[in-house]
DNA sequence: CTTGATTCCGAAAGCGCTTTCGGAATAGCC
DNA sequence: GGCTATTCCGAAAGCGCTTTCGGAATCAAG
């Protein structure tokens, strides 16, 4: 395959480089004629131009960078690969490219959001999962890179996010479990540095308070987000004084570790103790049982952020862009009325 | 923050730039003194030489693109960010760039690959299930551009590859289902322009004839790499007049769809009938029942295929980099003896 | 026919870096 | 002290593209 060039393009059709550019980017100063013989050349070698060569002339990346959430669980990751999707239909519009970075730790995603910034390779950045403070955000932040998040920190209003309002999503799962007799509703929360845990437990807090029902610390756990962290924490509540007929746990991942907790006291799930997740994984379809969750619906976030980051990027007001979603109850078999209660019967 | 570049550092020291940039570079005509104080201004300023600007002068693109499967299942999907992290490890030895590339359809796969070999904007590729006869490892070989499969094609004397004897490893199942006592074992196959479902096919008939045991066309079900597909066709199987007491399936989504199906029948699966997937997948431990399966060893399989590329990148024979690894089964619950038949008996 | 406006393209600078080449300064040798 | 090695750095070309500027050619108008 021999190299096309502009010089080559040039040539071959005796114009000079500049002029074969400008054909080709759609400038006015040529007539059509020419634009007309430049882009059949060009589309019968199928010419590209050298990215990096475009790149260094004009200033932008074009690309955009997904980083990849540390401390990952190959049982919750199904969203990365979804969101990468997304993102990267988002970004074919243009042409843009979708790289991926880690930090090598935790402790280092900060070092690698400002390496990414200083090195120029990119014009936009998406985060996942930002922590209560995240130094990723300030960072971003300073360095004038646009950015979305996927999700919220605390202070949240001066950047463009994109999250689903889990507080809602858990005051509406509490107000479920209520409505089926439940009182002793048991909570596995996330790590506390994750702001999307805080909220949870908040949508949780208000409405066991919404419902009159009095707090009670021994039924808050918090645990990592896998399904063995999940299981522990539910075993350690069930095995309490006064153990919870129904348990909420912050991710689907959890939820599955609850659900084989409760299984291990030679209990059922969704008939002695109720189970309900959050997050919508599709395999919750499969597991013993189904486990009720409360689905985020991210069939096209990745797509929409994209879009969000590009506008952006255009100059768009990151503060215009900040979306939040609802999550709807997806009720499968992991959640029942409370021993003795038959108000609400359980439906399919 | 201003911009750091090697005129800015040559200019604080100085020194001209090509010395700057030949001190950092290693360069062996440089004093010693002059590397330490180049390399000591730079650490302070952070600098990053500007990627584009070292692309275009250098002509290698310090990046690698892994190419999204397309039809991609968000049960299977797991297996992309494990992936995806392995390659990130690998490539952040040398601070090479990860980019996610997809074809909009799957009949752009091609020239999806053909565009990124002209705009040269990466220096290897990895592309993941290949198909029996892939116009994509054409492509990529003409192109002369380096890459590595994730699997093998029919015809892969001439290329790098890393993959699992999946051959061999639906014979073992056999082998197992057959001392388990079974006889009429079903087998769910994948879409059959994919090579590995060839290979796994081949693995079960081969094991069929080793046991004695005659084919039976009518245990064979093509089906989709999703539950659905799977459930399909397991309960099609499962209707016919014949029905097997064991299914072997392609990949663990299907195979958890059969789960479904079979107890769609009123059987109960691993008693039953017996259920084998393949993959390993994590949340297999959490069907119901419990998956067994034949587990592949990807736990750093993307970082080890990430090595394996760049030594390819570096000069190194594609074919000295060609890698079998073995699955092995993973006895979880899914598979039993047959009934009346008891010289094994399910250990957990 | 002259002038001024348009249309269209060539020329050239420059993006930030790498890398070759040549030469000044220093060192080593008899 | 003169000569050849050696050490070290500056100068400059160039990677392939974009973009500004100016000017030749064409056109319309007077």
């Amino acid at each position: 395959m021999q190299k096309v060039s502009l010089k080559f393009l040039a040539k071959e059709l005796g114009l000079t480089v500049g002029t074969v550019s400008r054909a080709l980017n759609g400038y006015p100063d040529i007539s059509k004629l020419t634009i007309k013989r430049v882009t059949e050349l060009a589309e019968k070698h199928n010419y590209r131009a050298n990215q990096a060569a475009r790149r260094l002339a004009t200033g932008v990346a074009e690309a955009v960078a997904y980083l990849l959430p540390a401390n990952t669980n190959a049982l919750s990751e199904p969203f990365v690969s979804q969101l990468l999707e997304g993102l990267g239909q988002s970004l074919a519009k243009r042409n843009w490219d979708l790289l991926v970075v880690q930090a090598s730790s935790s402790e280092n995603e900060a070092e690698t959001i400002a390496k990414l910034s200083r090195s120029g390779k990119v014009s936009g950045v998406v985060i996942s999962r930002p922590y209560k403070q995240d130094p990723r955000i300030d960072l971003l932040q300073k360095s004038n890179l646009p950015f979305i998040v996927h999700g919220r920190s605390v202070d949240h209003a001066d950047y463009a996010w994109y999250d689903v309002d889990s507080e809602t999503a858990f005051a509406d799962a509490v107000d479920h479990l209520v409505e089926l007799g439940h009182k002793r509703i048991g909570f596995v929360g996330a790590p506390t540095y994750y702001h999307f845990s805080q909220m949870r437990l908040n949508g949780y807090r208000a409405a066991l308070a919404d419902n009159g029902i009095a707090q009670d610390d021994s039924l808050i756990e918090i645990a990592e987000l896998s399904d063995d962290a999940g299981e522990r924490a539910a075993v350690s509540m069930l095995k309490s004084q006064r153990p919870p007929t129904a348990i909420l746990c912050a991710t689907d991942t959890q939820a599955i570790g609850a659900l084989a907790a409760i299984r291990s006291q030679d209990l059922t799930p969704g008939k002695d103790v109720s189970v309900i997740g959050y997050d919508g994984l599709a395999f919750g379809k499969h597991t013993n049982p189904p486990l009720t969750t409360m689905a985020q619906p991210l069939a096209d976030s990745g797509r929409h952020m994209g879009d969000m980051l590009l506008a952006i990027i255009d100059g768009g007001n990151p503060t215009d862009y900040q979306e939040l979603r609802g999550a709807k109850l997806v009720r499968r078999m992991s959640d029942g009325p409370v021993l003795g209660h038959n108000k609400i019967t359980q439906t399919s």
